[in-house]
DNA sequence: CTCATTGCAAAGCCTTTGCATGGAG
DNA sequence: CTCCATGCAAAGGCTTTGCAATGAG
């Protein structure tokens, strides 16, 4: 947490930008949820704590982590995005439940070099990847099975 | 092209829906382009051609056509989602230019065997997935060479 | 005849932006 | 003091929707 926003600090001071009592708040709350959140979803947990910061504060804040490393943006297609924390989290894909929507995150090694070898064949350099399963979720699928 | 055609007039049919010429003409549009276009993109080539169509039934044919099996929507973050074929189009993924924007297929045999096993792991039933490479294809590194 | 489709304009949804005020450096 | 940040409301970009008129089955 402390981390985050030394980092945070860093970047400001890195950019001429200025510190704000908002941005820490928002950070907080921001870290203090594991789950992948829209901004409306984010917006309304600051609002619980900080009923006092607008909306586009949170959005301009969640585009400045994201700017500074410690948010990523995962887009599953649904028309929003969501944030998960970037700092200090290794690479990773989802698998995406199409009927709750929820993320779950995975590793696994044998990814990355089938990628590299792929853009090299196309003569591509590679800056990023996103691999995404969609499907159903164990929870969603006991509970089709309850009905 | 025909066969095309006939596999949305079973749909049609199967669901109860009307032909048109719009649709028909739509698809025809679609089919003709082998790129992966915008809404837009697509309402221009069909403005083109048939300028009396209206842009929200080019939308709905898009989706239509994506219902029917014959698009697929791939979503590269922009904003805008592209439509690509996806009638006797085998599955594959994408290299994505996140600098001219273009897309390039490729197929890897080793990726489905990870994403099963890695379903199975957790227990999730897989419905599909998206293996998107982004970085800076071959023709955009040689255009900044030459500057 | 009935019900789906069309084209237009309007609305929806998420996100960004303009502007005046307030605050950091 | 100089700019940046904030909060509000307004605008933007893409897509969907309501509605009256048209057209397919």
């Amino acid at each position: 947490m402390e981390e985050e926003k030394q980092h945070l600090n860093a970047y400001l001071k890195q950019h001429g930008l200025k510190k704000s009592v908002q941005r820490e708040r928002i950070l907080e709350v921001f870290l203090d949820i594991e789950n992948h959140l829209t901004a409306e979803e984010l917006l309304e947990h600051v609002k619980k704590k900080y009923p006092e910061i607008g909306y586009s504060t949170v959005y301009r804040s969640l585009n400045l982590m994201v700017k500074a490393g410690l948010a990523k943006v995962v887009d599953i297609g649904d028309g929003s995005a969501r944030f998960e924390h970037a700092f200090r989290h290794g690479e990773h894909d989802h698998l995406i439940c199409e009927r709750c929507g929820n993320l779950i995150e995975f590793k696994d090694p044998r990814c990355k070099p089938i990628i590299d070898e792929v853009a090299e064949q196309k003569k591509f350099v590679v800056k990023r990847h996103r691999l995404d399963i969609f499907g159903i979720c164990n929870d969603c699928i006991d509970k089709t099975e309850e009905e």
